[in-house]
DNA sequence: ATCTGATTTTGACATCGATCAAATCCGTGC
DNA sequence: GCACGGATTTGATCGATGTCAAAATCAGAT
């Protein structure tokens, strides 16, 4: 007895493309046997449209999540109401997993971006479970280690690098390691790369044409590189 | 036999202050017994003067550290050679502890602030004893989870407020609750205090003169704030 | 294929913060 | 108390990015 209303979020059995992603997270890659049931029997399947709040900011933090199928979009407030996004997360992305033994609330909100498929911990299922299983624990580290990482060089590619910079390194860490010329498409809107590296949609727009004269096209969700090597010099 | 020459690193006994931040430390404070002592076999103690590497971006990662005196650079270059800030640790902070189980090359550069005394942690004996100990998995889990909040908080930070905003947070988070006047004491030069804001030490110095107007006053490391209340207006 | 609304781009402008240089301040050692 | 050197502030300028408005483009629905 699924639910249907498109609008309503709901329990659902996991697909299988849903589930070769969740396999795949650091979370339950590792796991195996009981430790894996258990995980799984802590989780539940919601599935939301396009821009629909997932948790808001200073809610009591009982789930936490990770993205199946979708995107999803953390941002905090700042007093004028002016939106700042936080991360964007994709699929086999986890969020709010820092609040197993960081505190209590929410700290800041989340919103699907696009039709979102999310697998939903329960915080405290999975406290007690990394208490007691250490491969589940051992997974809680891994996540969390990788994901602290890529948050530091997000700080440190914002001190860092102008707007073309990061743009540039966007594309380049989707190309491939040789230098001849290449083709990717984004797979979300651009409204949401432009978050992504902390930028205005305007200013992720006018990196893209600063490009043009380093060899890049877009066109649409397409961009060509004509030369990757050459990108890469700045 | 202590090492004397002030320039040396050298292995050290604990002085009680220093070893009062370190049990502080989420990594040590939730720790006894067996656990206890066997993450102080790990450890070894490290004195540094002002201004020395602690390691350098792409080394081997063998050991991540805790600061017990003085303060701590995380910074990475750019191409032209630019630096900047990822994190100023103070007493109490860990830093590359994410390395443990995310990889085996540090991710930026390390360097003293100021005469410092580190808490050096073999990475492998910790791994090992986080496979052994559940305290110390959990030990782990905690500060990760609390490093990653600050990061993230970092970053919203980053890409919400202006300079003065950051400044005024610094302020308001050292100052009394309530309302009235207040006075504190930097515990380090502004340049830190830029590094860690994400500022240019003469952007500080502009932040500072702009908060003048809001009742800020600044004499050397002192601040003085007429109205607490007023501050958190902006 | 065409229409319509949303997304993206472009333009004009304002603002913030970085940079470089010079002046001033402060703390330390004598 | 004074002199020195490093730290901080100030001034002038520049470049990068945010903001708002309007034009152009794209995508989904009819």
């Amino acid at each position: 007895m699924e639910e249907t209303t498109d609008m309503m979020n709901s329990n659902l059995k996991l697909n299988n493309r849903d589930r070769a992603v969740l396999m795949k997270t650091p979370f339950l890659t590792s796991l195996s046997g009981n430790s894996l049931v258990r995980m799984m029997s802590a989780m539940s399947v919601v599935s939301l449209t396009n821009r629909k709040s997932i948790f808001r900011e200073g809610e009591n933090a009982d789930a936490f999540f990770c993205v199946l199928s979708g995107y999803v979009r953390l941002y905090q407030l700042n007093r004028d109401g002016r939106e700042a996004d936080i991360r964007i997360c994709s699929p086999g992305d986890t969020f709010a997993e820092c609040l197993l033994y960081g505190g209590t609330k929410y700290r800041y909100h989340a919103q699907t971006a696009e039709a979102t498929t999310l697998a939903r911990f329960d915080m405290q299922a999975v406290r007690d479970l990394a208490e007691q299983e250490r491969d589940i624990a051992k997974a809680v580290i891994t996540s969390l280690s990788k994901h602290l990482i890529t948050t530091m060089d997000c700080v440190a590619n914002d001190r860092l690098h102008t707007a073309p910079q990061r743009v540039a390194d966007y594309i380049l860490k989707r190309c491939p390691v040789d230098g001849g010329p290449a083709s990717i498409r984004l797979p979300f809107q651009k409204n949401l790369l432009a978050g992504m590296l902390g930028l205005a949609p305007e200013a992720l727009s006018r990196a893209f044409s600063t490009l043009r004269r380093t060899g890049v096209t877009v066109r649409g969700r397409v961009i060509q590189v004509v030369d990757v090597q050459a990108l890469r010099e700045i």
